[in-house]
RNA sequence: GGCCCCGUCAUCUAGUGGCCUAGGAUACGGCCCUUUCAAGGCUGUUACGCGGGUUCGAAUCCCGCCGGGGUCACCA
């Protein structure tokens, strides 16, 4: 029996033997690098069992919800190839995928945890709350937010053992009842994970305006979701002992908790929107890194297989689990990343790259470019040069222009008579080519070193400076056969002056 | 500040009581290869936060300290 079929027969924690797992961003800006792990490894999860990923947007943040930041989320998934199952623009059986095409729900499970006298009307204003805070604050001598907290301000609602229904805006809270012993759960890398119930307060369920909190919207979606295993960011584990108490107060099974740890900065702060450009899933897009080198960096970020370092997708399905997630947070390294998208962009297939690389080039206004034999041998000659794909794309632009900017110490150094004559050899040799090809065209360094005597360098650079207007470039036949015969030979001109 | 989580090279990590004079990767240095530049091969420097235990034996178990992070909203 395989490793795999081994996890398949015994697949992690409880639940279903196939997982339904779900990524629930919320829609108030770009795709997040951390949010881009998040559905990275739950999506990985549920391929590797056969599960189900799900896609919820959790859209509840009136505030600041966008149609354009679903959009933005929806492309950056795209973009990586991270594709759900069920959700926006797919459909599936537990509809609706947005949280706000689901109010009545909501209210229909208030409403029951009400009439259980699990929950209760709150009427006190928002002002009012505030008020309480701030005199909570005055009597600490306080005036700070952030003192406040450290003053351990307890919300107490006068309401909480009312009934009647007014005629005036409440809040449904939750009526936390806490019997003295520990709440928690039992999370996949964490192990036991608890605190004492009377920690928690009467978080509020539904707003004044009706719209559920995360931590009301979030269970019960999980739960009518049928969504087995869980995994989100740490930030969350305080929020998950609310969570819990409401899946106890309905009766409901809470699913398979696992909680990853955080992306720093390299500042140590935790990767943020405002001060971190590299959160940003697409400004990696425009850097030209390659999305599966940037969902191996990914990957790997507090995740580990062994010394495993590089992973083609396939084998990330095949090894991802989420036993194997670590506890401590991880730094961003550009440099790594860097890296692995040059090892990516020096092993994968040609034809891949040549095609990744083509919107790059576009962009530096290379428009007679397309995926052929030519390109692949650029992303071949350049494959183990390049870093990105921008700058692969900057490498590869001056072999389709139609003439060269000569670096006049370059000329200087290596066109200078003897270098010139040197040229002229080559000319003839090439002219006398049967065929224009890289294999053909390599070897005429070491025979015109034979037959001259002359050191290779002698002979190869005046080519290449003639060539590309510069001393470096990949091996002269490669250089050679992207340029095509017909450049090659009018720069060989251009630089002989005839 | 209360509560919660975490603590192996600069960074990502392997490591689950003896195989560790701690391994891999990135970055950095050297050497080799070489027609240039890369790539590649070989190689070097660098880490178990501190202090107590437990044990014949601890990076691995326990306690304390210190350090880092998270969270304490009618955000998610």
């Amino acid at each position: 029996m395989t490793t795999i079929e081994w996890t398949l027969l015994h697949a992690t924690g409880a639940g279903p033997m196939k997982p339904r797992v779900r990524f629930a961003p919320s829609p108030t800006g770009y795709l997040h690098i951390g949010g881009a792990r998040t559905a990275l490894w739950n999506w990985l999860y549920a391929r590797r069992l056969g599960g189900t990923f799900v896609l919820r947007i959790e859209d509840t943040d009136q505030e600041r919800s966008t149609p354009e930041s679903v959009q933005a989320i929806l492309d950056g998934l795209t973009w990586l190839g991270i594709d759900w199952d069920e959700g926006p623009g797919k459909g599936g059986p537990f509809p609706p995928y947005f949280q706000m095409e689901k109010i009545k729900r909501y209210h229909e499970i208030a409403d029951q945890l009400i009439a259980a006298g699990k929950a209760y009307r709150d009427y006190t204003t928002e002002e009012e709350t505030a008020k309480m805070r701030l005199d909570f604050a005055a009597s600490k001598g306080l005036t700070e937010k952030d003192d406040l907290r450290k003053a351990g301000f307890k919300y107490s609602s006068p309401w909480r053992e009312n009934t009647d229904k007014l005629d005036r805006p409440f809040v449904i809270r939750f009526k936390l009842q806490p019997k003295g012993e520990k709440i928690g759960f039992e999370d996949l890398v964490h192990g036991r994970l608890e605190k004492p119930d009377e920690d928690l307060d009467d978080f509020v369920l539904l707003r004044t305006d009706g719209i559920p909190l995360y931590n009301f919207g979030c269970v019960i979606d999980d739960h009518d979701m049928e969504i087995s295993h869980v995994g989100r960011g740490q930030e969350h584990i305080n929020s998950t002992y609310s969570q819990i108490a409401v899946y106890q107060a309905l009766g409901w099974t809470p699913p398979v908790f696992t909680h990853f740890p955080l992306i720093m900065g390299q500042n140590g702060e935790k990767l943020s929107k405002r001060k971190h450009p590299e959160a940003d899933v697409m400004a990696h897009k425009r850097a030209g890194i390659l999305p599966h080198a940037l969902l191996n960096f990914v990957a790997r970020l507090g995740w580990s297989h062994g010394n495993d370092e590089l992973f083609t997708r396939e084998q990330m399905v095949a090894f991802f689990d989420l036993k194997d997630v670590g506890k401590t947070n991880g730094v961003w390294n550009p440099e790594k990343l860097l890296s692995i998208n040059a090892h990516w962009l020096k092993t994968l297939p040609p034809a891949e790259v040549a095609a990744a690389v083509l919107p790059y080039l576009e962009h530096v206004g290379v428009t007679d470019a397309k995926v052929d034999a030519r390109l692949e041998l650029a992303v071949k000659a350049f494959g183990p040069r390049a870093k990105t794909l921008v700058d692969m794309a900057a490498s590869i632009k001056p072999y389709y222009a139609n003439a060269v900017t000569m670096d006049p110490a370059a000329a200087a150094k290596h066109l200078d008579a003897p270098g010139k004559e040197m040229l002229k050899l080559a000319k003839a040799k090439l002219l006398a080519m049967p065929e224009w090809t890289s294999a053909a065209l390599e070897p005429i360094v070491d025979q015109l070193a034979l037959e001259t005597g002359a050191k290779k360098g002698a002979i190869a650079q005046p080519i290449r400076v003639a060539a590309t207007g510069g001393t470096t470039s990949p091996g002269i036949g490669d250089t050679l056969a992207m340029l095509g015969r017909d450049e090659t030979m009018r720069r060989i001109d251009a630089a002989l002056g005839t």
